[in-house]
DNA sequence: CAGCTGACTTACGATTACATAAGTCAGCTG
DNA sequence: CAGCTGACTTATGTAATCGTAAGTCAGCTG
């Protein structure tokens, strides 16, 4: 195991994805709009009555996704109705369903009663659930203990006096 | 794909897994300290420091992710030096790693700037990135779009109007 | 035993995140 | 063209979250 900490305050954290991540959907009511997009809500009234919110909750948080290009805004209409407007989730919202199924994971493992999770995740193939994992390039598992952190290419290293 | 869209109106979220996680997790700073115990930081003053903020707030999480059973207090003493308690990740906490990567992924492939990503995690055997992946029991990857959400055995069903 | 240091706590104000209730607004229906 | 409906917005109040500044407290050091 390389000694990170040593180095550890020497790493300006300015540009760190889990930060900037966060600053998108590092609140629950945004993290729970994901939840429902990728179970199939695409409406306005849908997302605030599932999710559990407000509809000037909803609105903002639907606002800000929108505007981070995780959802889009996409005209739709019902025969007899006029012409309205779903929030579809983009492939960059797509992309983030490993950190759903990430936190669904989690949770059933940890923060679940004896009845156990009320929906499980399935492999349209074989039926068989789905978990995330951790996995290198090199195609070999990695489990807890066995992975290191490195600097990267975009990593900035300050005095550690500076703010 | 099941057309679970019909029957969404049906479910209650109440024992939601995601919801749970998020009730520990679901701000912005419990998240960060989770990001920085996993790369080695032990200390109150580590805390508040490398992850930016205050004093009152690192202690109001720090307390909180203990209750919650994710970190746990634990003596320690320096040579020299009196006893202190470090916060160190327990089980539970250490489980949650594949949040973490997965977060830090999707930041990487989605919010970074030209520089790319200030850290990398890699294998500790072949040193190769190591990335959160979605597989299902039979051992197949599941690309985007090859998973259907079914019933899990702790779903409680609803009437529609009921809250 | 006075001073220092790490690990907090307390006090207070600002900001953000929510809920409730009500209003708006477009456009199809009758 | 009045009414209805889905999709919001506005107004207002509360609770949670955060920062700044200052204080506490235990126990090693000199």
């Amino acid at each position: 195991m390389k000694d990170l900490l040593e180095e550890r305050d020497a790493w300006s954290m300015a540009n760190c994805s889990i930060a900037r991540t966060l600053e998108i959907v590092g609140n629950r009511t945004a993290l729970l709009i994901m939840r429902e997009a990728f179970f199939g809500t695409r409406r306005f009234d849908d997302f605030a009555k599932r999710v559990g919110i407000s509809e000037p909750a909803a609105a903002a948080r639907l606002k800000e996704l929108t505007a981070a290009g995780l959802l889009e805004r996409v005209p739709y209409q019902e025969p007899g109705q006029r012409t309205r407007y779903a929030y579809q989730l983009t492939q960059k919202g797509r992309d983030f369903r490993t950190v759903i199924v990430a936190l669904r994971q989690w949770g059933d493992a940890w923060a679940t009663d004896e009845q156990g999770p009320p929906v499980v995740v399935r492999h349209e193939h074989c039926g068989a659930p789905v978990h995330a994992v951790l996995r290198c390039d090199d195609g070999h598992d990695v489990p807890i203990g066995d992975s290191f952190v490195d600097a990267g290419p975009g990593l900035i290293r300050v005095s550690p006096d500076s703010p």
